[in-house]
Order: C-alpha cells, then structure tokens, then sequence
DNA sequence: TAGATTGTTAATCGATTAACAATC
DNA sequence: TAGATTGTTAATCGATTAACAATC
C-alpha cells in the first residue's frame, strides 16, 4: 500500500531530521524538507500522510515525532540481522558502512570463497566459508542479505540465500538476479550510475543555455548553498 | 527526449549483451533480454527503438550492432575523464571497480583533505590534496566526479567540483547535494537501499502466500536460474 | 483578522503495458 | 502458408503536482 519511492524518501527524511533534531530544531515545515531533498513540499505533506502524524498548521511538524513514526515504518522492530556475501573492496566498504552508521543493523556474518580471505578479520567481523552460509542463515533466522559478490557468482549466491530463507536482498553485484515473487531484491549498480550520469550531464548540455540565458559561466556561489536548515558540520548519524 | 529510465535500462542491456557476445550469441529476441532483467519484451522494444536499430522479425536483435548503438548513445566518444572525491573505504573500493571494469573511463585523479591518505598510492592512483582539486579539473577539463565524501563534506565539495566546470556528479555520500540546475546529479544511497530492502521484504510478507496458494516453503530449485541463455560462467565486462 | 501552513482530493504528467498490423 | 517476432500506436497504470478548504 506504501509506494516504493515514498519509503525511499522517508529513509531520506529520517536521516535529515535527524540532522535537524540533533541541532536542537523542534519543528519543520513541510517546505523546508522538500528543500532539503530538491522536492516539492506537495510531495513531502503525501509522503508524510502515509505516517499518520498530524502536522501543526503553524508550526509545522514535530521533528521527533517525524523521526519515531518513520522508524515504525521502516525499522524491523527488534534490529535487522543481516549477512553479507562476498569480502572484497565493495564489501569491506560496506561492513565499514554498516559498522559507522547503525544501531539498527546487526552484521550477523561475512563470508567469500577466498581461502586467503577466511578466518581473517576486517571491521571486527571474522569472513567465514560461503559453506557455512545457509546454516548460519537459518539458525540465526536472518532474513536480509548484502551480495559483493562477482558477477558470475551472484546468481548462485543469491539462489542459496533464497534457499536459507532470506527475504530481502541488496545486490551490488554488476548484474541482476532472479528471485521467486515472494523475495524482494533492490539493486545498486555503479556502473550504470556512472554511465548514466556521463550520458545524462552530455545530454543536458543544451539546456544550461536556456537556463541561464546568455550567460555562459554559472557562477557557483549561485549554487543553493544558503539553507534556513543548518545541513553542514554533523554527520548524517550517529 | 531519451528518458533516464531507459538510459539506465541500455546500461544493463549492453553489460549483458556483451555476455552475450563473448559467449558466441549472434542474435537476441526482446523477449529474452526481458527474462535477463527481470521485464517485458514490450518494454526492451520500445528501449531499443531509441537506438535507431532495427531487428529482423525472425531473427530478433544482432547482438553487437545493439553493443554498438548503445554505445554510441551512452559513452562519451573520445572517453569519460573522472575524478573521485574522499579516499575512505567506499572511495577506494570505487576506484578498484573503475580499474576493472572500463577502458570507457579514465581516473584522471582521487583527492582527499587527510594529511595521512594524501601521497598514498591506491589502485594505481596517487591521492592528491582538495586543494589541488579546481586546479586539476580545469586544466584536465574534467567534466564527471564521483563523490565519496562523508555527508559533512558533500555540499562543500559539489561547490567546489561545480566551480571547476564539472557537469555531472555521481554521489555516493549519505546525504543530498544541491547543485545548480545544469548540473546532473545522480544519486547512490547505501543507506536508504538497505532500509528499503528490510522495510518492502517485510511490507510484502503477505504477498508470498498469495503467490505460492497454500505452499509454505518455496523451493529454491524453483527459482528462474535455468534460462535460454547463459548467464553464468563469465564477467559481465573485460 | 490576515497570512501561512496542513491534509487531501482532483488534474496532470510520464512511464509501462497491451495490442496489433507489418514482416519474415 | 502458419507462426513468431518486430515496430509503433493506443490504453492503462502509477506517481507527481496543483489546488484549495480547513486550521491555527
């Protein structure tokens, strides 16, 4: 019933809120998010319908209230156990991701097939055997999966966490998977985020003449850097 | 005119063509390109059509006129210049996939403002200052950064880059970054991938005892892995 | 009060899917 | 020919935006 996308923007919000929160703001406006996210305060008001909080018409919105509400959205209520397939670079940053930015995640294991790679320790977690995967899977019951794999070896990864009863998947492999309907995989592929924003920023080239009418240099103190919301000198968690 | 959705779709198209390719396929059918990505044989028709292609109604697609035309759209002709921003975990892990995965773009530099990281060689690229950074972008004519700042550092940085003359901005910091309006942005947020993937597996939960009609446990030979064409066995490039 | 903001419905926009004549 | 596929237009679907009454 909730959109895709909004749940996309809510993770958005939470973690500017959370922004604002610390910085001691108490309210926000509609409008003052959308900002913050390039959007239209439309759009955050319908996203934030879907929460069921009640916005004061003038005074905006309690911050923390946003905050705790998104949460019992988002959140899986008792912390999220994950595992992550594949140690190399991509995965090491993202144990290191993971290891800086949550509470609410728990790495429950990292495995790859590398014999060099097994039983050495990289963020505090020790890379186990993929042998090992579907047992420590279904013991711990964990449902969510990170895949650095390769991508040859994505696909059988991903039909084993499927097998062990995994329910979500983030797969950062260059390649798709197929899953059964009932498993939900979201996909990040850089290489396509780079090709598209080099084929994009070339396509979009003859409309910075019609933005800036005539003007050939965009200067860059134009660039909309002054917010009534403080968004530099915090880190966006923890 | 050509939509991003479907820049994004020919980015993955060609990456499994070139599978394809290597593994002798002369010919593709919509339909089957549609099962690789998980979409419909209408929909990679009407992708492909922007490419000014045409298929043999019996024959399908020729693969390597497709790798070419997308190609031609996507890639920049004389080659993509990057610089990348922030040498943390992610920021090196990016710049081993770039090393791997393209001849189509060249690392021109990394920077970093850590007295510590600056000089050090990664992947073959030497980390250079920040304050190196305008100078280098202008007089490379760099046009296409990546961002693998912390969120504190994104805006400063964007400013910085959009000063320069950069156009297109990959960014992978856990924050949004506001840019003039000929300026294309892409984001890549890790965050939010992940908390959608826990948030829509457990959102659709309901959905699988539709799906499997009374069946409790999917099998997970079930799963689509037996396609018409190899997928397996080989890296998606290079 | 006057002005600004919320909550929600209606209008718009864009993207996906269905359909089908043309082709081999 | 009969059957399958392409190329493209029309229909559908979903998401965004505009609008505005209700509220403070």
């Amino acid at each position: 019933m909730i959109s895709e996308k909004t749940v996309e923007r809510l993770s958005v919000y939470r973690r500017l809120l959370e922004v604002q929160e610390n910085s001691g703001r108490e309210y926000v406006y509609s409008h003052e998010l959308a900002e913050l996210v390039s959007g239209t305060a439309a759009q955050v008001r319908r996203d934030l319908m879907e929460l069921g909080v009640t916005g004061h018409s003038k005074r905006g919105y309690l911050v923390s209230e946003l905050v705790r509400a998104i949460s019992r959205i988002i959140d899986t209520p008792d912390g999220t156990r994950v595992v992550l397939v594949g140690v190399g670079d991509l995965g090491r940053a993202v144990l290191g991701f993971l290891k800086g930015f949550y509470g609410r995640m728990q790495v429950v294991a990292a495995f790859d097939n590398d014999p060099l790679k097994i039983g050495r320790v990289m963020h505090g977690y020790r890379c186990q055997s993929v042998t090992e995967l579907a047992g420590v899977v279904m013991a711990q019951h964990v449902q969510t999966a990170i895949v650095t794999t390769p991508a040859h070896a994505a696909q059988h990864v991903s039909d084993h966490l499927v097998a062990a009863g995994i329910r979500g998947i983030l797969n950062l492999a260059p390649t798709p998977v197929h899953v059964p309907p009932d498993v939900y995989v979201e996909r990040v592929d850089l290489a396509t985020a780079l090709e598209k924003v080099t084929c994009l920023a070339r396509l979009s080239e003859g409309v910075q003449e019609r933005e800036t009418a005539g003007s050939l240099h965009v200067d860059a103190t134009q660039s909309m850097s002054g917010h009534s919301l403080a968004v530099c000198g915090a880190e966006a968690s923890t």
